[in-house]
DNA sequence: TATTTGACCAAGA
DNA sequence: ATCTTGGCCAAAT
């Protein structure tokens, strides 16, 4: 069995985000503050790396400003996706941002 | 080991 | 509001 295996940045980003509840979003930003590093590069980065979108919600992470940053790829073609997703969730998108002050995750 | 690469951020112009 | 610039830091090369 796999014995003292550490859990990789990218690994602590997605088991943070499996935290965020339904109807809410979280931001690079809030994630990489919640890990104690200002690596928010790399949170995004963890991401577009992510091979398991029904597991991990990788379609709550937004820009800390609001705007919805990227989903599989930077491909904006992906993006309607994410907005789909979010908007089942209950989360209005108004001119391709999202009102954190009503949305944001707070409890990381 | 060193360099490069981003689904980012904040401050300026 | 849009664009540029410098900074950030884990992972991949």
């Amino acid at each position: 069995m796999m014995l003292m295996s550490k859990k990789s940045f990218t690994e602590r980003c997605y088991e943070l985000l499996k935290k965020v509840p339904k109807g809410k979003v979280t931001t690079y930003k809030s994630l990489a503050r919640a890990l104690n590093t200002k690596a928010y590069r790399a949170v995004g980065e963890a991401m577009k790396k992510n091979k398991h979108p029904n597991t991990i919600p990788c379609y709550k992470v937004i820009n800390s400003n609001g705007s919805l940053g990227g989903y599989m790829g930077s491909d904006p073609k992906n993006l309607k996706k994410k907005i789909q997703l979010l908007r089942a969730e209950g989360i209005e998108i108004k001119n391709n941002k999202i009102d954190l002050d009503k949305y944001l995750y707070r409890g990381l």
